[in-house]
DNA sequence: GCGGTTTTGTTTGTATACAAACGGATGTTG
DNA sequence: CAACATCCGTTTGTATACAAACAAAACCGC
């Protein structure tokens, strides 16, 4: 009776996008604390690129499910840095063609174990069985 | 051999930031498709904001994640709407007492629905035991 | 009751995100 | 090959998010 929902049904906890936006709040926290120089978002980018080898600008923002807008806001900030480089594709004159350079692929190693505490700090709650489960879970939403 | 994580031993789609990533790309996608009129922060403030009845800016922020910068303009534009009304708090002179007005309490209501309909179709991949589950896992990882 | 600390709201700056519109290049189809 | 559609990158506008700094108000320890 009083129970705060009694009016509108509506209890933020059980709310699956309140609790996708609490859990992104704390991996993003804690990836910050890991890593100062890169956001997610550019780490990711920077990442992909790297195991891709080379790619167009919208070809990259499929692959880390960014739109053009966004990829190209990231881009930029890599670029402006010398971690990636861009020359125009030869073969299609539409295409921004995107390499890392040395000094990203070093920055992207030095960054990777951090990147994976990131991760595991993240997981700290779940044991090894929740964890797998949480990311089918995820991967099955997406 | 030829596996695209020999270098870095980064594979995108099993971090875990990736992940939520993207189903809180879906999720925000399905909520656009059914509300038009709320983003989903604006719902939650709003909704929540009609459960506590009343709040200053700063614990309405808090009791849906927000920081003071993020709330201060998801309730400006609630309020230019008409649906929240602020106050001078009497007993706190730094205090901005906030309230939904009929309107947005009308709005809300009109609205839940659909709320409803959001969550339900991004948890449609998953069937009742899993959605319980990844909600417990992920309220233990936020 | 007074001085240091905290809280509250605001502002500025940076970084995602996405929608919409655009011009240029490429592809497709009749 | 010409009309049409699609793809590419860019720009603009709006909306989260968070850090950092600030002034005013409230609190708290001694």
């Amino acid at each position: 009776m009083s129970d705060p929902d009694t009016e509108t049904g509506y209890v933020l906890d059980r709310q699956v996008g309140f609790l996708l936006r609490r859990a992104t709040q704390r991996h993003l926290a804690i990836f910050s604390s890991h890593i100062d120089d890169l956001t997610p978002t550019q780490f990711t980018a920077l990442a992909q690129l790297c195991v891709l080898g080379r790619a167009s600008q919208n070809a990259l923002g499929r692959a880390t499910a960014m739109d053009g807008a966004t990829i190209k806001g990231v881009m930029d900030r890599l670029r402006r840095r010398g971690l990636v480089s861009a020359a125009p594709d030869e073969d299609d004159q539409r295409r921004l063609l995107l390499v890392p350079t040395e000094a990203g692929r070093a920055l992207l190693a030095r960054r990777l174990p951090a990147a994976r505490a990131t991760t595991e700090e993240t997981l700290a709650p779940l044991d090894a069985a929740e964890r797998a489960l949480l990311l089918d879970l995820l991967a099955r939403l997406g």
